[in-house]
DNA sequence: CTGGTATTTCAGAAATTTCTGAAATTACTG
DNA sequence: CAGTAATTTCAGAAATTTCTGAAATACCAG
């Protein structure tokens, strides 16, 4: 797992990048690899890849499962799990926007309907604000 | 700045959930009080709702104005700065998406069109890969 | 100017998150 | 079974982010 220069610079951007999007650093850079690579790659190769610790990819790859980001495969012969991204980028995109939307938006309205039950008595204003809100919420999942 | 229990819970939450999205818990929390007030509100005003430190306050509120989600108001004969935040929804919304926009997707297009003119040379799947998520963002945007 | 009030800056402290190496677990193979 | 390879877990270390108090700055009014 030797890359070229400009790939390594692809996957640190992405690694900054995850930092700006709910993941980590390690997360986002092991996404890119895996993204850049025409064939699927197992736990080793992206370690050596990134020159990060085994476990810490054990962690990664766990996390992306959790997202739906990557899948798990198995090549004849070899007991070692491998993974991928989907080739196809719109089905990463519509991934992305449904996890984000379960992880950053379905709390809140959650949260929003119960107060809204309950009532913020004594401040008309802020119930009001809260209903509002709570209504821009449903209209847009 | 006594705030009712429900209204404390709600500003909680938004806490929370600011650190899921890039902003941190005191700055998600700022935001919701100002939210959720019907008059704008000075900086001392925040720091003893939320009960953090008035550096901490300022600090927040710098962030909040460099993500356009707060406004700056001067009442009459007052010197000190009141912020609240747009009454229009929509147009919260709007902010947040194309602040988002900025953060997240406009360094990740500069950078890809930056590689695509280098070339990935020695690598014809990532050079691929890279392309297509290329157009596919700038599609999007 | 001078004094008073509001705000910002910033270095270090505190809190949180991420990463690691070692040990534990899983699961296949002979 | 015993042996081995792959993976996961987890406690503490390292790194990063957030928060604070004190000092600096800004700005107005007299």
């Amino acid at each position: 797992m030797k890359m070229a220069p400009l790939l390594q610079e692809f996957v640190l951007h992405f690694g900054e990048m995850g930092s700006r999007w709910g993941i980590n650093r390690t997360v986002g850079q092991i996404y890119a690899v895996l993204f850049l690579s025409k064939t699927p790659l197992n736990a080793e190769e992206i370690t050596t890849a990134l020159g990060i610790s085994r476990s810490n990819t054990s962690m990664g790859l766990k996390e992306l499962q959790a997202w739906n980001l990557v899948r798990l495969r198995h090549l004849p012969d070899d007991r070692r799990d491998y993974f991928t991204t989907p080739d196809d980028l719109w089905e990463i995109v519509r991934t992305l926007v449904a996890e984000r939307k379960k992880r950053e938006i379905d709390p809140t309205l959650t949260k929003l309907r119960e107060l809204e039950m309950q009532g913020a008595q004594g401040d008309p204003y802020a119930e009001a604000r809260i209903a509002e809100l709570r209504e821009l919420i449903e209209m847009m999942s």
